[in-house]
DNA sequence: TTTTGAGTTGTTCGA
DNA sequence: GTCGAACAACTCAAA
């Protein structure tokens, strides 16, 4: 008796019911996982993510391997390659994560039938979410659209169970069936551009736990006030490590919870219960992909529809290269492009900055940041464009249009985080690091910064952008009357 | 059904 | 330099 354990976006051994059912059995469990970006529909993973993915896929392996079993690895279609590996090995069962989207979870739906009609049993477990995102509504019956009740609600019905821990030893099949090697997924960009990101990141299930234990350690009670300051560590950059279901959002909640216990006083401190708030974020867009299926293509405000966008290729590579002549947006950008990951705080203004100033339709900067980011989420990269587009679910007023430079000042005070990423204005005295078209000529010429040459000139000029703006999201208001 | 209060993260202007 | 108001109108959620 085999049962198939099938590892998707879940690629760790702690507290994963589908892992603990398998193993709990005693029977042989076949781990697996199938690379198969052609069942992704519109979406298959960006290259930052197979980057990531391969190094969680290596790790998980080798925890697989200390506890007596491995990782088999196929390339296809993963409905073929299931059914090809239940008959390699007799599997009776499969057991899995659930897929909580609207395209994973019509094509398990579609899996579970195919099995089902060879007599193979299958079951589907939640490992990625705090909740499942049909369980909450408003008393209506409706899906929540705003965030606070949301998470008010969320609050009040979680229930966190006790923590599964990974099982000592899981039964290896009595033959394995073929395995590709990891090298052949070819997951890894062709040339090397991906070492800024090694520098960064540990993938796997071990460097998720570590980077919990430094963020509790060093971060959690400050949160509130220090995750806005992306020249400093404050946040906790767990996202990727999540994306990829290294760690549980239950282990990471109620890790918080303990910690905060241990402090031995009533209540959360702010930073915790400010971080708590954005893991119910996290579980608010998938609650709202999941309710609605059609956001990451269309605005969820349908007015949005006829909005004027503008088409600009040029601006859109300047945007997306940090060539947009704004310091605080470039830098963001280029760390996105080195390291795969930008601060939420950057994200926000480097977003307003390619909708407003730019005009530049929201779908372009989510494709941008999926393709980059090492966390790509459908949910979350949908709910954050559209929040910031201002067409989304509890969105920003369109009159909310962030100033590059004021944003610069008050989160990055003395330009550490723009001279760290945009080093031709490291030596820009920090009165003019986030607007250095400002600064007097000799004051440039001391810095050896050339206007258009060193560093390029602003694509738009603020006000005037702000103004564009304005203008343009007034032609969506009063129900489109122009 | 109707009413009421509220809604992640901002900017600018003028007193 | 600091502070409050204006920037609109709409939709959501609950009573």
């Amino acid at each position: 008796m085999t049962t198939i354990l099938w590892f998707r976006s879940d690629l760790r051994l702690d507290d994963h019911r589908a892992v603990h059912s398998a193993a709990a059995r005693g029977d042989a469990v076949l781990p697996v996982y199938v690379w198969s970006p052609e069942d992704e529909g519109r979406w298959p993973m960006g290259a930052a993510g197979r980057w990531w993915l391969h190094h969680s896929l290596e790790s998980l392996d080798e925890s697989l391997r200390a506890r007596g079993s491995r990782l088999v690895l196929r390339r296809g279609r993963a409905a073929d390659e299931l059914m090809r590996i239940a008959e390699e090995c007799d599997a009776v069962r499969l057991v899995c994560s659930r897929r909580l989207d609207p395209h994973g979870a019509k094509s398990d739906a579609a899996l579970k039938r195919l099995l089902a009609q060879r007599g193979i049993e299958v079951e589907c477990f939640n490992t990625s979410l705090l909740h499942e995102p049909s369980a909450l509504r408003t008393k209506s019956g409706r899906p929540y659209q705003v965030f606070t009740p949301f998470w008010r609600a969320l609050e009040a019905s979680l229930d966190l169970g006790k923590p599964l821990s990974a099982p000592r030893r899981i039964a290896a099949p009595k033959r394995w069936p073929p395995s590709m090697r990891l090298a052949d997924l070819a997951l890894l960009p062709k040339f090397g551009w991906a070492g800024g990101i090694a520098n960064v990141w540990s993938p796997g299930e071990r460097g998720a736990g570590r980077r919990l234990e430094a963020f509790l350690h060093r971060a959690l009670g400050g949160y509130d006030i220090a995750r806005d300051r992306p020249d400093e560590e404050g946040s906790s950059r767990l996202s990727p490590h999540l994306r990829f279901g290294e760690i549980s959002p239950q282990r990471v909640y109620r890790a918080v919870i303990d910690r905060e216990a241990a402090r031995g006083r009533n209540g959360l401190s702010r930073g915790a219960y400010a971080f708590l708030r954005e893991l119910a974020w996290r579980e608010f867009a998938h609650h709202l992909l999941h309710h609605f299926p059609h956001t990451p293509e269309k605005p969820l405000r349908t007015n949005f529809a006829r909005f004027p966008w503008r088409r600009s290729g040029s601006d859109l590579c300047a945007w997306q290269r940090g060539r947009t002549g704004y310091p605080y947006v470039d830098a963001g950008m280029r760390q996105l492009w080195a390291t795969g990951w930008m601060h939420n705080r950057v994200r926000m203004a480097v977003a307003s900055f390619l909708v407003k100033h730019l005009l530049i339709d929201w779908r372009r900067g989510a494709e941008w940041f999926w393709d980059t980011l090492v966390d790509a989420d459908l949910a979350n990269n949908t709910l954050g464009w559209q929040w910031c587009a201002g067409c989304g679910a509890d969105a920003a007023p369109y009159f909310r249009i962030f100033n590059p430079i004021a944003q610069g000042r008050k989160f990055d005070p003395h330009g550490a985080y723009v001279r760290q990423w945009v080093p031709e204005l490291t030596d820009l005295p920090d009165r003019w690091i986030h607007e250095p078209w400002a600064a007097p000529p000799e004051v440039l010429d001391a810095a050896g910064v050339v206007p258009g040459q060193t560093y390029p000139r602003r694509v738009v000029e603020h006000l005037r952008g702000r103004e564009r703006a304005l203008a343009a999201f007034a032609r969506i208001r009063n129900g489109g009357r122009e």
